[in-house]
DNA sequence: ATAGGTCAAGCGAGG
DNA sequence: CCTCGCTTGACCTAT
């Protein structure tokens, strides 16, 4: 069984101007200070309190928390915040409200937090980041484990993964004891990168945290595995009280093609015709140019199947443009 | 009010 | 060298 989810946007609380994002270039957090930062905080909270509620009563259980609720949040402590009580409080409403209604949540940080990066520089800031991460998971009484999880790539290979693999395993130590409990290592989109059987060997086997399949990432890297085979060597990795947590999305590169399709379908053009000359057609060969800038990795709006859980129960977050929309007609 | 230029951080791929 | 994609576009100024 899957517990399906989403990250961090919900479209429709958005409309009314409900976002958990709003942030502040580096010239206005130099000018504004602290009071400024505790503002935008507290209103981004505010709004993550109504995005928990609105995931409670929409019967959606899996929730990935936005990692900019705080601005600049490396660059001072939260004690530090002219607010920091009322943030307290509310973060810890928003935290009792989530455990006492079976909500998963999570974090899933920057790609900037790279924890085996050469340079000692950003790994201290990568680290500052984390526990900042797992901080805010303090505030609001979330479980210190990975039923509240940290997830984030190794992030770098440097062309040789197993030192940086090491340098990642040794710099692990180096976090919060909170934050270690929470960390899990999600598999990469590219092949040179690192496989759920690369993070298996050199991350679980080793520090011992447990690794979050990525479906369609898989498809990029399967590291010698089946769909199937990777799912369930991830899954192994979870502590049996704890479900196992996975990300699907689908290819933007295989919607767009399917848009184009249709089109073409509907107005009796041969997909090949608009493929040799593309000018003939304006509207579709704009579909085509956009079509052609995008990435193979990149994710679609929409997804048109669901995930194969291989008989197990997992959870799910969906990364998908649409957000909650891409998953609320079929949840349950 | 909205459009357009701009904006912290790392890495790898592709052009 | 530059741009994109990735966790998530949003901020700020000029018009």
């Amino acid at each position: 069984m899957i517990n399906y989810g989403y990250a961090c946007i919900n479209l429709e609380l958005r409309k009314q101007k409900i976002t958990t994002n709003r942030g502040m270039i580096r010239r206005t957090f130099d000018a504004k200070g602290l009071p400024y930062v505790s503002e935008i905080a507290i209103k981004n909270i505010t709004d993550q309190l109504k995005i928990v509620q609105w995931n409670i009563e929409n019967g959606i259980s899996v929730y990935r928390m936005s990692g900019s609720l705080f601005p600049w949040m490396s660059e001072y402590e939260f004690s530090e915040l002219p607010e920091y009580d009322t943030i307290k409080s509310i973060l810890a409403e928003t935290g009792k409200l989530a455990m006492d209604n079976g909500q998963r949540l999570s974090f899933h940080p920057g790609q900037f937090c790279v924890l085996c990066s050469p340079t000692p520089k950003t790994v201290d800031n990568a680290i500052i980041e984390l526990d900042r991460h797992s901080q805010i998971m303090d505030m609001m009484g979330l479980p210190i484990s990975p039923a509240a999880k940290i997830n984030i790539h190794v992030g770098g290979a440097y062309g040789d993964k197993e030192s940086a693999l090491k340098r990642w395993c040794k710099n692990f130590k180096r976090l919060e004891p909170n934050t270690q409990k929470r960390l899990v290592v999600e598999n990469d989109d590219k092949a040179s990168m690192y496989s759920v059987q690369d993070l298996y060997e050199g991350v679980h086997k080793v520090i011992g945290i447990p690794i979050t399949f990525d479906y369609y990432h898989h498809k990029f890297c399967t590291g010698g595995l089946t769909e199937e085979e990777a799912l369930k060597l991830a899954a192994s990795t979870w502590p049996k009280d704890i479900r196992p947590c996975t990300h699907y999305s689908e290819s933007r590169r295989y919607e767009q093609k399917l848009m184009m399709e249709q089109i073409c379908e509907r107005n009796d053009i041969p997909f090949k015709a608009l493929e040799e000359t593309p000018d003939e057609w304006p509207t579709l060969s704009n579909h085509l140019k956009e079509f052609k800038k995008t990435k193979e990795q990149a994710h679609s709006d929409y997804i048109l199947e669901k995930p194969d859980c291989y008989g197990l129960d997992i959870d799910c977050v969906v990364e998908a443009k649409a957000k909650e929309q891409s998953i609320i007609n079929f949840i349950n």
